[in-house]
DNA sequence: TCGGTTGTAACTATAATGATTACACGGTGG
DNA sequence: CCACCGTGTAATCATTATAGTTACAACCGA
């Protein structure tokens, strides 16, 4: 299983989305999310050095850089994804064998297509679809 | 990312197809994947229990119940796997906020389809498109 | 300038993962 | 038939990822 940092993140910017002049402080977004002012900062960081949102330092509040419809779930995937493959592989396989000197490539290209298509469905998701199902 | 469970299970099943009746130890597997042989016994179990293999306590080796053209990734996949959700959802949001309230329904449902696509690519490999690659 | 907030580093806690030790049990070959 | 070797599995340990927390300087607005 992925960690939960995507929903966390779909959930900080749905507030902001639907609260676009609300003030909102990461102590509110805490509240709603049931966790740590920090963690919301920390994600709203790596938001903003995506291009995804913008911040004033000291200022509560902060606001999307595109319209809902715009921003697909992948976008915010590889904004606070730090590794980039779905799968993990083993490491250091055994070259004498010969599978073990053949299996991560294999790997790779097999989990290649994989990870395209759960990307395609991501990029095929936006905030506004997130925010329709909410209301 | 998710962890290399899939991948050295793959890896298992490869040696075991690739040398049928070749009295493959735990130990010779463990030496080819770089692991200990009990990580190896655990995962053989699991892929026993799921109805892919069959062995016997005390004999060396394994044997495939399918044709591995007819065993798929998601067989593996689901054999080997503990949680069955592809993103982790945070718990216990704030009911009290509107979207605190509805985000968990909402993310389950976003991500239905997303885990349905990779399922489905999963199902679309099998045993047989691995060992062709790495052949 | 004061009060409140952000941004970020540093540290801690917890959980997942994988590695390891240990040992009873099972089958096989001499 | 019994000694040997491997399996099956529980229990424990180590490492790492993840999230939570503390702390504090920098920032802005009233």
């Amino acid at each position: 299983m992925i960690n939960s940092r995507l929903s966390v993140a779909i959930h900080i910017l749905s507030i902001i989305a639907t609260y676009p002049h609300g003030d909102i402080t990461s102590e509110l977004i805490a509240s709603s999310v049931n966790t740590n002012p920090v963690v919301i900062r920390r994600m709203i960081g790596l938001l903003k050095k995506a291009g995804i949102l913008t911040a004033k330092a000291g200022v509560p509040g902060a606001s999307l850089t595109k319209e809902p419809a715009d921003l697909s779930l992948l976008d915010i995937y590889k904004a606070i994804q730090s590794k980039d493959e779905l799968f993990a592989i083993h490491d250091n396989p055994n070259p004498n064998c010969p599978i073990g000197k053949e299996i991560q490539a294999t790997l790779n290209k097999i989990y290649e297509n994989i990870q395209t298509a759960m990307e395609n469905e991501l990029a095929n998701k936006s905030l506004k679809d997130v925010l329709e199902h909410l209301f």
